[in-house]
DNA sequence: TCAAAAGTGTTATCCTTACACCCATGT
DNA sequence: ACATGGGTGTAAGGATAACACTTTTGA
């Protein structure tokens, strides 16, 4: 085995919500996504991530799940000798209990992706994207139209709907067309935050995979604290999603799914009629699959 | 930064469907899944793969997805002053040119996993797996209870059902109780051939992640020959969910996607009635969405 | 003629979506 | 009274699952 040496780096895509914002923490000011070096004394990838989670911003990480390993090199500028793995996880914690308090912060999504959150209608800067995109199709047939399929998909243009878990492909459309370049291209009001090297990609990773994930695995409720109303459910899920849902299908389909019991208190805190509180069904289906089949089966 | 060197490898789960049976790309005899070093050369991961499979194999992969990151130690007996971090792929390749031609061996997935391939009704191994899982719950009554309904939703026991997506939560499970051990510990006739290190994990990660990929993405077409029948389609799909499917109801589905459209040509190579053969409408939704959207959508 | 596979048609049931409406509380 | 959020009922439409039946070939 010759060349086969490499630097592994551990990267956290940590999310909470809060106040309906759903949040990353981040290190360098919203700079970059945090981020340390695998170790020899880690048991493994997991538990070595769960150390140093603790160790540098104290908040105990409920949900964890790989995301994604990266290698591709027009990463960091790094001396060509050596390598760098990167190897990216989601993580999900509860609303935290010091916000303003530590060094690490916490930065909206939508900050480094403004054009992701439709929860007040379609955002402006869709117009403008979708511009500068049609440009970028050229004129050359069969590339533009090739182009312009996978964008009208992407962005829900011409007849397609939007579909939030696109989230990762929509990022790299911007990139390969060149309105995202983490080199300050576009304006940013626009086009959102930048963060060193690739992380804002990492972070488009987490977040089309949560997005798709919530739809079928009860991992909200490691976002909620202890015990919630349906609207705050409602509301976590929205900010999540980036849309808005049906109130009153919204809670149906929960209740179906028998998730969730009352804790038998009530909150009075919104603004009218106070409402039942709920916790999570722990204890039940750890490991249920909300999904339907899909496949027409034949029994036999 | 300190002690994060590591040796790089990549490791394929490639796989085909011939003759209505989902094989596995093998070497060693069918012990252990192709694998070689990221090397500096290679531009990325994926790049870096198949350049590798072509050099070793000579087939062409179509669909290519990163599938797991290993780095924990219970890995092959290595010494313990230098990890091997494992990036695993998942590729899908058409019915092979040269079957029986090459070096690399072809084995079928359910070799190593007997139980998975119900489409001959519940295999009978699944009995005696029953039963030694039980026994393996213990007696202390709160984690006999949580193991107890693990088991349960996994095997599809005690009133729940069979779901074959779950490929990779049997496994662990058979892992965890000792009965898949590859150390050679159980009859093979009903646990199932082992192999290298953690070899047949990452198998059965491939498996599970092609079972649901199959129903939300139409992945299936990578696996066919270029014009294919209705029942050719549906095999295939069988045999990779290792279940049996509704002929017409499939038929239906299938077409309601408009994936597909008719060559013109027929096909009377089966038994029966000659059937209509189609093609994959490449050309149209590359990136299309096949899922219903889960969440109870407002319009505004 | 029979077996094997290709296809068509119809029905009951469930889930999703949309809409309409009432209830409880604070200001 | 009314704004705000909580909560219930129901009907239309579509997708799924199950069943029955016809058609076309080769042996």
């Amino acid at each position: 085995m010759k060349n086969a040496l490499a630097h592994a780096e551990l990267i956290a895509v940590l999310t909470a919500v809060t106040g309906e914002e759903p949040r990353v923490m981040t290190v360098r000011g919203g700079d970059a996504l945090p981020s340390g070096p695998f170790e020899l004394g880690h048991r493994s990838l997991q538990s070595g991530l769960r150390e140093w989670i603790r160790e540098q911003t104290g908040h105990p990480v409920g949900y964890l799940e790989q995301l994604y390993t990266f290698a591709d090199r027009d990463r960091s500028p790094t001396p060509a000798s050596r390598r760098t793995i990167s190897i990216s996880y989601l993580g999900l914690v509860r609303e935290q209990a010091a916000p303003g308090a530590g060094k690490p912060g916490w930065h909206g999504w939508y900050e480094y992706f403004p054009w992701e959150d439709h929860r007040r209608g379609r955002p402006d800067q869709l117009a403008l994207i979708a511009d500068h995109l049609r440009a970028w199709c050229g004129v050359e047939p069969s590339r533009r139209e090739h182009r312009q399929r996978r964008i009208d998909f992407a962005f829900g243009l011409n007849g397609a709907v939007w579909n939030e878990e696109f989230a990762l492909h929509r990022y790299e459309l911007l990139y390969e067309s060149g309105l995202v370049g983490e080199a300050g291209a576009g304006p940013q009001a626009a086009t959102g935050r930048p963060m060193f090297a690739d992380h804002r990609r990492i972070l488009a990773t987490g977040i089309a995979r949560l997005r798709a994930k919530i739809k079928y695995r009860p991992v909200v409720f490691e976002l909620m604290s202890e015990s919630f109303t349906l609207l705050q459910l409602q509301r976590t899920v929205e900010a999540l999603a980036g849309l808005t849902l049906h109130k009153s299908n919204f809670r149906r389909l929960i209740d179906q799914q028998q998730l969730i019991e009352e804790t038998g208190a009530i909150s009075s805190e919104s603004g009218g009629r106070p409402a039942k509180l709920y916790r999570y069904r722990h204890a039940v289906l750890e490991e249920r699959a909300l999904s339907g089949s899909k496949l027409p089966l034949s029994r036999n």
